[in-house]
DNA sequence: AATGAATGAGGCTTCATTCAT
DNA sequence: TATGAATGAAGCCTCATTCAT
């Protein structure tokens, strides 16, 4: 062992990547930690203290990572959506290749569905913040594009070639995708999941 | 006698009469405030304090009237929703009386599609309150009953006979108007809203 | 029955005597329920929306008896003190008459642990005033008053001609019961009353 | 190797040690504060922010070392007992020993008269206390377990092999003891400490 | 004499943020 | 980089008291 390895926390300063991993391993960790209290708790009832010791760091520390609440927010929001994008999108594209529509369809629509039930925290925490921070510009104009990204995919499945025609179709069904996101969340238990999924591929498979 | 001893009650307490007016008065001015406030700021980022100052009261009085912040909300949610049905519902069933499902249906959403802009506190309010409030479970109590009895409503109007049969049809349509008033009330003035409702009603009236 | 009665609260004003028999009741129920509250919840934390409440009148109308909260408290306590001394020491002095020393003792404190359970209010809220309103000069003045009298009552009592030359031996008699209420009433039902008061009877029977 | 990368721990937060005697000093600190406010002015009557102020802190910074004012109010009870039985009880024991129970006693005596006029808050806290807070149900359970090893030790001083046969006499001391407190607290410099004193020594010593 | 709506000061508490170390 | 003591503003709520009626 050398003397180095041994006082590595009092002697030497880290090497600059090794700096890095950790503020980036530790950005991630505190993210992760404060997306599942926003999400369960709420924005306003969650603190940064909360989020600093469950993360196990200092609350001073937290500001060495994020300038201000709102900036963590921020930034869990675009985690948030950057994360749905690499799972649900992906996979999205992954399965519906070479597939008909109508199967495309009701892949997506079981992807949804199964994103929903999976990554609770991600959905809910999206739904309640696009309503709730109407005094957060700049997370209302993230959560703006967002949804807006999001009818464009829709619309891009339905009709790769003019993707504008569908837009309104591609947004009703955006709709009906988040609307019951929304009831299931707030109904709970009692929602009856299953039956409405199946009746949405039902409907949309035998529409397009 | 003088005039004074025949109105010797003109120094009596106001009448009962006079107070409940005073009481009703005040209830509904702070509701109807505390609605838009909550409704735009969020709940709780409106203190108690705006509330008061905007309805021109003291601080004190508004614990006069609730006995506490959360109690004002229930009061706020209640107040939205009988307003909701006082307008929308009754409207509703007063329309589509004697019309063919499609007009009926077709009625319903333009009503819908009023409401959202018109009342579009109260929409955003619920949307907002059935997401951000995982720790009051009063509030979620009610929004739960709430979102169950439009489900009742619209599966009534499309089968009212055998309403349970048509359940996750009318779940689908409710998650389709909500998830619509979601979207709009996010993206705001660039979001199409005619072009989404003239849409939604060819669909549904080519199908029922 | 006459017109006047009928209506006696509308038409004409309550004849003068009619008037002030309403006001001492009245007032000697304000205080009563007063003197019930500061005893089991404490001066502090008992409103005078409470006592206007509980005495079946106005808020308002307490003012029309008592100046302030803390004028109320001194009432109380001379009502108190009146109270006691009308039942205490009147019976005291009834009983001690034509008795020995020894039986006028045993007699006394006969009476005073008599009084201690039952009229439990009254002497908790001496004691506890007696120690809380350091800062209301007036009712530390009429409680140090209320402490001397009694000093001097057992000192006569023990010594009719010459009291002053037993006052330590009345303030240490004095201060026993007056820590015996207090033990008693901190400790509650385990603390052995009986076994007290007989051990106090005979320790001071084989003295005096 | 520059100054600031041999001395790098120089930023590194305050040991722990550091931190640990800050939180003592504070807590002390705050603990005496309180103590003297809370014996002179009474609990209800002082405020956090009076307390906060005397002790040169603020009032945020209380809550890092009190959870509330009640919490607070506990600590500065044990603390006053504890202070209590390091000064008095073991002093007490200290010289008793060897010695006949008449010296013990009177020992015993002089040492609770000297407590009670240079720890005057202590004493005037307890017994204020104890009949203040009915409704802070710890603090009383507190007072309640004082009230009965004080009876406990004065029994055992009276007679170690059976202090059971001596309860009753022991709680008339002890009520004795605490008599006279609360009557010097009331009372004030009129209250001639000295001859109850020299009287009470006289009793107990001729008694045992 | 009587009511209760209304006020406003003050109390307890929380929490984002700063800063010395 | 890291800590947590410290601050101060702001929030919710209570309550004695006043006042129009």
């Amino acid at each position: 062992m050398t003397e180095r390895s041994v006082k590595n926390n009092i002697m030497a300063p880290r090497s600059e990547q090794e700096n890095e991993n950790i503020r980036n391993k530790r950005t991630t960790e505190i993210i992760m930690v404060a997306l599942e209290l926003f999400a369960t708790k709420g924005y306003h009832s969650t603190s940064i203290s909360k989020i600093a010791q469950q993360a196990g760091i200092s609350k001073g520390l937290m500001y060495n990572y994020f300038s201000s609440k709102e900036d963590l927010l921020k930034e869990v929001v675009l985690f948030s959506y950057k994360k749905a994008s690499d799972t649900l999108l992906e996979k999205m594209q992954a399965e519906i290749q070479h597939k008909s529509l109508k199967d495309a369809i009701k892949t997506v629509i079981e992807l949804f569905f199964e994103m929903m039930t999976e990554n609770a925290h991600i959905w809910k925490l999206s739904i309640s913040l696009s309503m709730q921070v109407t005094d957060m510009p700049d997370i209302q104009t993230i959560m703006s594009k967002i949804f807006s990204e999001a009818f464009q995919r829709i619309a891009f499945l339905l009709n790769p070639e003019n993707p504008e025609i569908v837009e309104a179709e591609a947004r009703i069904i955006a709709a009906t995708l988040d609307g019951i996101a929304l009831h299931y969340y707030v109904i709970g238990e009692s929602y009856d999941l299953d039956a409405v999924k199946n009746k949405l591929i039902e409907n949309l498979t035998n529409k397009f």
